[in-house]
This record gives C-alpha cells, sequence and structure tokens, in this order.
DNA sequence: TAAAATACTGACATTATTGTCAATATAAGC
DNA sequence: GCTTATATTGACAATAATGTCAGTATTTTA
C-alpha cells in the first residue's frame, strides 16, 4: 500500500559507448503481462514444483526461473513470500472446493453415494492438491477459519441429505449422521494418504497402474457395501 | 574419515584476570556425553522438531538448541544435515518395522485380523511417525531400496496368511490376496491421512478426542465387516 | 599420573535466499 | 506524440542457514 515508487529519471546516459562493449545482447524484448495473468503464472510455476519437489523447492528464485522471470517480479506481484504462499493455499481451496462441490451436486442420477464418494476420493487425491495441502498443515499453515472447513462441512451435508433421501425413498430407518461423517472422514483421509504414500506402497507390492485402479474401485465397493448394510 | 584434528594445546593464557571481568559467569561446566547418547538426543529432538513445526523446521541451530549444546556438534556426530536427515529416517524405519511387528505378531489370540488391523492403524497414524514420513516422501527421499518396502511386504504377508488359516479353520474358500492387499493399503493410506488431515477434519467437524477414537473402532468394524463378508 | 582420544565450543567462512531500490521498458490514456 | 501508470529488471543489502577449524575440557587408557 502507498508505495512511494516515484521514479525519477534522472540517468540517461545517452548511452555513449553502446552496441561495442557487448556486441551479442540484443536486449531480449521485455515481455510484460498483465498483472493478473503474471500472477496466476507464478502460482502455476509454484503450485508445480511444490508438488514436484516438495516444501523445500518452493524458493522465489526457482519459480521466477520457471516463468522466465526476475524474482522481484514475484515480490512486486506478492509482497513478500509469504503473501505468495498466502495467495497459493487461497487459490488451492478456492479449487479443491469448486472440484468437490461440483463432484456432488453434478448431474441428476445423484443416488448413487458410492459413485460421489469415488469423486471425492479422485478429487482429494490429485497428487499436487494432497501435497500442498499436506504441506500446508506440516507446516502449521491451517489457521482456523480456512474456507476449507466449511467445505468439508458442506460435503458431509451434502452426502447426508442424499442418503436420508435414499433412505427415505425406501422407506428405511434414517442413518446415523455420525456414520456419514466417518465415511468421509475416512474418504478424506484415505485419498490424502493414498496421494502421499500410495506410489510408494503400490511399488512396493508390484502394483501397477491398473492396480491403483483396482483399489480405487474396491473402496468404492468397500463403501458401497457399508452403505447397503446400513441403508 | 581420517579426520585431522590434530589438538595442539597452544595457548594457556593463566586466566589472568579471572573472576573479575564477567562475575556471574561459572564456566557452566561442560556436559560431556557418550556418542551414542548425545545421537540419542540430537534425533530424538530433531523428531519433535519435524512433528511440531514440520519440514522447516529442522533446522541445526533450533535442534542444539533444544538438546542444550552448540550446533557444530551436531555436525561432529552426523558429519552435515543430510547425514542427521539420514540417520533420522533410518531410524524412523527400524522404529516403524519394530513396531508394526510386534504389533503384528503379539501375543496368541492372533486370529482376530481386524484387531491386528487397529493395530496397524495405531502404529501408522502416530503423529511424529506419519509426518516425518510424509516429509521424507514430500521431499522425495525416498529411493527405492528403503527398508520399510520390505516391511509393507511382511505385513501384507503377515495378515495374509492369518486370513488363509482362518478361512480353512472354517472351511471356507481362500480369499485373494490382492483383496488383503487392498486392505492393507487403505489401512496404511487412512492412516497417514488420518495423521495429517484428521485434527483439522475432526475439529471442522466438531468431533472430540473421543470421535476420534470412535472413528478407529468405525474403522476397525468396516474391515471386520468385510472380511467377513469375504471368509 | 601422564597421554591419547574425542565430545564439545566460539568465532569465522561460505552460501543461499529473501527483500530493497533506483532505473527501464512497455502498455494505456490523453 | 506525450504523459502516466506499472510490470519488470539488475545490482545490492540483509539475513539466515550450513559448514569449517583451531582450540578446550573431559573421559578413557596405559
Amino acid at each position: 500500500m502507498s508505495s512511494v515508487v516515484k521514479s525519477s529519471p534522472k540517468a540517461a546516459e545517452n548511452d555513449e559507448n553502446a552496441g561495442e562493449t557487448s556486441p551479442a545482447k540484443p536486449a531480449a524484448k521485455r515481455i510484460r503481462r498483465t498483472a493478473e495473468e503474471a500472477r496466476r503464472l507464478i502460482l502455476d510455476a509454484a503450485e508445480e514444483r511444490l508438488a514436484r519437489q516438495g516444501p523445500e523447492g518452493l524458493r522465489l528464485q526457482d519459480i521466477a526461473r520457471d516463468v522466465g522471470i526476475s524474482h522481484p517480479a514475484i515480490l512486486h506481484h506478492f509482497e513478500s513470500r509469504e503473501g505468495l504462499v498466502r495467495a497459493l493455499v487461497g487459490r488451492a481451496n478456492r479449487q479443491l472446493r469448486d472440484t468437490l462441490l461440483s463432484a456432488l451436486d453434478g448431474d441428476g442420477k445423484g443416488s448413487d453415494t458410492a459413485y460421489h464418494i469415488g469423486h471425492v476420493f479422485e478429487a482429494l487425491s490429485d497428487r499436487g492438491t494432497a501435497r500442498l495441502f499436506s504441506w500446508l498443515l506440516l507446516t502449521g499453515r491451517a489457521n482456523g477459519k480456512q474456507p476449507e472447513h466449511d467445505v468439508m462441512h458442506e460435503i458431509v451435508d451434502a452426502i447426508h441429505a442424499r442418503r436420508k433421501d435414499l433412505a427415505m425413498q425406501q422407506d428405511q430407518p434414517a442413518p446415523d449422521r455420525e456414520d456419514t461423517l466417518f465415511i468421509a472422514m475416512l474418504t478424506a483421509s484415505a485419498a490424502f494418504g493414498e496421494a502421499i504414500v500410495g506410489r510408494q506402497l503400490a511399488e512396493s507390492a508390484g502394483l501397477d497402474q491398473d492396480g491403483l485402479v483396482r483399489f480405487r474401485l474396491w473402496f468404492a465397493k468397500l463403501v458401497n457395501d457399508h452403505l447397503d448394510n446400513k441403508n
């Protein structure tokens, strides 16, 4: 705020000895993006670094190099490294929220709870997202009033509403809300965990990509069986 | 190796003006531990820092302060920061392995598979351990031939052997090995995930400590039901 | 008790990373 | 075209981390 950047054009220097000193430097036409675009590119690069190299890969110089800018440009757009991190977290929160909610209220077939659980699982176990949030939580940056709180609440509510509808349609007793909550917690935990240790576990077990797909299907079925027994 | 530390006792300085210059400095009798003890203390402190503050809390100076030594002492015992990390990872691997295996082959009642799964879950969801391994995996330090590979393999084998025994006793068909593997993967993933996002999720859901206990019991029951249906 | 080994320290060197600033280039408005 | 706003940069400052080293203190060994 109130950045006193009075660019006092004092030195023109007339570049007297221009051209001779560095012959092979065509001054590399500087690219100028809109602030929004620049911020997006920077956040993209930061997110990928975080996903690929973990927390220690989040260095301004590296990110700047990825984008093809100098590191002070990042500071210009985000004030500080912390600012960049906050922006990153904010965007990830919003993205996750959007993905989860659209996964839930998407298309009308709506009654298949396990189907939705599967979607939630996939959204959460996205490698980049999970690693970002893990790092966020590991570094204790998850301070109380973060939006993802409410998201989880919304999710559980949404799933539970479906279960109740379904139970009513079949003249069965309403399911326990805590049961739904636990299903959501298991799904979230498993998805997160899978994103982190899954690759390692699969490799150790001699499981290929197909195996991981089968695992997800197996999990969906597990949840389904549980729902059938309860409902 | 071959550290050329020829301690040439040149300066005795006779402490001429002793006592006057710094009256309240009784020279603080230097503590000298065995190398083993020192290493243990350092690793303990490092582990706790990692668990409490995440990856960024792993700084030599901080750890040294926790132990009450100077940071070069750490370098003396572990060569470098990387050496410390390696030692930390190695010890965590061994501890996890011991915990898991003893949780599995403990006491003879042995037939209750879900009971063992519960133990595995608890061992894996230990906050410190999970956070340590998460960080390890997030920073890509998990290079192929790490012992925890074999541990997971052993675990799955042990559980599956039990399932087969149980099935035979009851004249039922042998369970699918992949099913056992998936149970182990789910347990491991969920335990890891729970250790990381569990607190956050529970808080967001208004779940207290008891709630988390109920969640684990609920999970054990879920697995149990699945086993009953299969076996 | 003397000597050897070594855990430990303080001061310094090195390096890496964030942050500051004045200057420059480019786009937009007049 | 001229002016204004601002995205961008290079050079430098400040900071914080790891690593080095010579020297000290304490335990062990002979």
